[in-house]
DNA sequence: TAGATTGTTAATCGATTAACAATC
DNA sequence: TAGATTGTTAATCGATTAACAATC
């Protein structure tokens, strides 16, 4: 019936809220699926085709009402609800996530820390102590846990991610540079793998020197041969 | 002539170079594209087309040689080189960077760091002393950067990454939540966008969550039946 | 040589773009 | 009503998978 929208889908969906936001902070208060795709830099096919995946947010002849899609995509990706989250791993990555509070905005609010250093039992961080990792199952117990962000050292990911999985946490935050297995295979995982992104910052970095280079032996070919 | 890799295929490039590593410690000599396949849960179709868009690594009927071909791939993302790297924006996130110590391992040297609050000026993060912003001009002057990470206020990215543009620096790692508008097309960006990330997994969390209740009335209504 | 497995071509699948009828 | 722009179908493009000849 409703075949599964693809990830490609759901992942140009933050940037079209991210835009629409913008336009909303601008006063815009219409827009046609033309005038974004000049914006961000796609088509303006692929916006209706994309938007479409989840219903008709438009009116021909009118374009889209900022507002109302705004929070249509907001209710889509979740926003509209409270999201609970604990970190994993309070070092300085687990800290900065903490510490960001943009993500209340859109609904996602820290409400634990887990640490195994005992120097760290009880420091508040972004106005939340933090607990030692054997406090996590009377914790969950007490509390509705949505999504773990995994921020600890890769050794430990996998075996916390099950636990976290026994406890009955259907979301994971992965930023463990390992690729969790995981014996229940309807846990969602979210990878953020900050050093294959820079893997690949690193290889788009060197061939643009060699497009570089080119076009300037190309141009100094040319300009000798006249 | 030589047509642009997908950067499909360069995305997945750095979770080879992660699996082949792994094969590295545990002291496995040579790998089968098949074996390969079945680890990471790829086809190995997929696998031989990704290496054969640089080259020939493997042999016909050995596979690949793991120390081999995890050097080549290394090569290939440039981690074989030196990588420089400054930091705009010494917050939680910045300093998490500062202090990950296996980018290092991947030729990637944080040389700076720098904010605009004069509370942290001189502060040392990660072995690095922070420098005022207005000290980035003239570093750049005595110091060869490769690669600017962004990790300020997203209302202050733009200008910030012009003046790096301008200063000749051609890659950034923009962790700020804007798309970057940069003077110079030629510069490369990799934008890590947490905020993002993190609404994927909401949306994903909820489909899967929907679909975990579809399954379980479905089967409510098989058993009733009975 | 026989068996294994690559490199590579061909087939399929899915995602993007183009086109246009529907409709505000 | 005429003009604009969507929603949606059809065409194209690109990426993935399958197949197999080449070759170690």
């Amino acid at each position: 019936m409703n075949k599964d929208i693809s990830q490609a889908v759901i992942r140009r969906m933050p940037r079209y809220y991210r835009y629409l936001g913008e336009l909303l902070d601008e006063g815009v208060e219409r827009i046609s699926s033309n005038e974004l795709s000049l914006k961000m830099n796609v088509t303006a096919s692929q916006i209706r085709q994309d938007l479409n995946n989840f219903g008709g947010f438009g009116q021909q002849g009118y374009g889209y009402n900022v507002q109302y899609l705004y929070e249509e995509i907001g209710r889509i990706l979740g926003l509209e609800q409270r999201h609970n989250i604990i970190i994993i791993g309070v070092g300085n990555l687990g800290q900065a996530l903490a510490n960001y509070s943009s993500f209340e905005k859109m609904g996602f609010v820290i409400t634990g820390l887990f640490d195994i250093n005992p120097d760290l039992e009880g420091r508040i961080v972004g106005r939340i102590p933090v607990r030692m990792l054997r406090e996590l199952e009377p914790f969950a117990a007490t509390h509705k846990v949505d999504i773990a962000a995994l921020t600890m050292p890769k050794y430990t990911a996998d075996k916390i991610a099950n636990r976290l999985v026994n406890l009955g946490i259907r979301a994971i935050w992965n930023f463990a540079h390992i690729d969790l297995e995981l014996m229940d295979k309807d846990v969602v995982v979210e990878n953020v793998h900050l050093s294959d992104s820079l893997m690949q910052l690193s290889y788009n970095m060197m061939r643009s020197q060699k497009e570089r280079k080119k076009e300037f032996a190309k141009k100094n070919e040319t300009s000798s041969k006249q």
